[in-house]
DNA sequence: GCAAGCCTGACC
DNA sequence: GGTCAGGCTTGC
């Protein structure tokens, strides 16, 4: 599940191995994975080279430049759930569910995009368009300051849990590291973000930027899907706490892991080291969602 | 039947 | 405007 530190990896990956590397032709197999028309996208990103990498949240955003000095495009990478970008040489074999292929230079070898849900999206942008999606997005977790995560905190009601995974706040936590970050500060997911002390908050905005980081460092986590631009797994999984760890006893205190659902998505934490708050026990537990 | 990110749309 | 449910999609 590709969330800011899986998606960064795939960007460093981007970097190193496709740089400065023109893109020779577009083949759309799948239309439904592109925003828009797919001969649009097929022919605006044709002939260009790759020259800049960026990324925003979950968001990658491929700077491509033109020899003929036309402005330049950007193509927009959203790996969904289960999106992968590859580089592999052109004889390997096209694995199943692979929905576009660039040909890169002199075609041995190609920039491949699989994705098994469809889920993802690959865009072509202009710079104007790029400015309005990166714009929607909050500050990028691990550059948001002290002072904009506080303040994107105040008066918030609902699940803080809710809060850390709603991009237009705070950019690139999904639901494991939403859960191991709140696990990190010790705050139960269903606090109410305008509730939190500001040392809590600063607790957790420190807990964001610690635990995005370590899992960056180990090239994200891998569940099943989710693979680097060399088909490398991540290595954080066994990092984990909390995530997909319910009714295992806690790392710090022993108390079983418990499992809740918060606005349809499975929340995890201690009970004992994240404890309920007050105007939380007073709703009557967890609003239990009917599936 | 369930998981997930992201978008749309309903509700207050 | 904020908050949340629903739907997309496929493999287990």
């Amino acid at each position: 599940m590709p969330e800011l530190p899986e998606v960064e990896t795939v960007a460093q990956g981007l970097r190193r191995r496709a740089l400065g590397r023109r893109i020779a032709s577009v083949e759309v197999r799948h239309a439904s994975v592109i925003g828009g028309s797919a001969e649009e996208f097929a022919t605006t990103l044709a002939t260009r080279k790759l020259a800049n990498v960026l990324r925003k949240g979950k968001a990658i955003a491929v700077e491509l430049t033109s020899e003929n000095g036309s402005p330049p495009r950007f193509l927009l990478v959203r790996l969904g759930m289960t999106g992968q970008l590859t580089v592999a040489p052109h004889e390997a074999p096209i694995e199943l569910h692979t929905h576009v292929i660039m040909a890169l230079d002199d075609g041995r070898e190609e920039l491949r995009f699989r994705d098994i849900r469809r889920f993802g999206r690959l865009r072509s942008l202009t710079a104007q368009e790029l400015e309005k999606v990166f714009g929607a997005l909050g500050p990028d977790a691990q550059r948001v300051t002290e002072q904009e995560f506080q303040a994107a905190m105040r008066r918030r009601k609902g699940a803080i849990k809710s809060w850390l995974m709603n991009q237009n706040l705070v950019a690139g936590l999904g639901n494991i590291y939403a859960d191991e970050a709140l696990f990190e500060a010790r705050i139960h997911p269903l606090s109410q973000p305008g509730r939190v002390s500001a040392d809590r908050a600063r607790l957790l905005f420190k807990s964001v930027r610690k635990v995005l980081g370590r899992a960056v460092n180990l090239g994200g986590t891998t569940f099943s899907d989710y693979m680097d631009l060399e088909g490398r797994p991540g290595a954080f999984l066994n990092k984990l706490r909390v995530y997909q760890h319910t009714g295992e006893p806690c790392r710090r205190c022993g108390h079983a892991i418990r499992r809740i659902v918060i606005a349809g998505r499975s929340s995890h934490f201690c009970p004992r080291c994240q404890p309920r708050p007050r105007a939380v026990a007073k709703m009557r537990g967890p609003r239990k969602t009917a599936k």
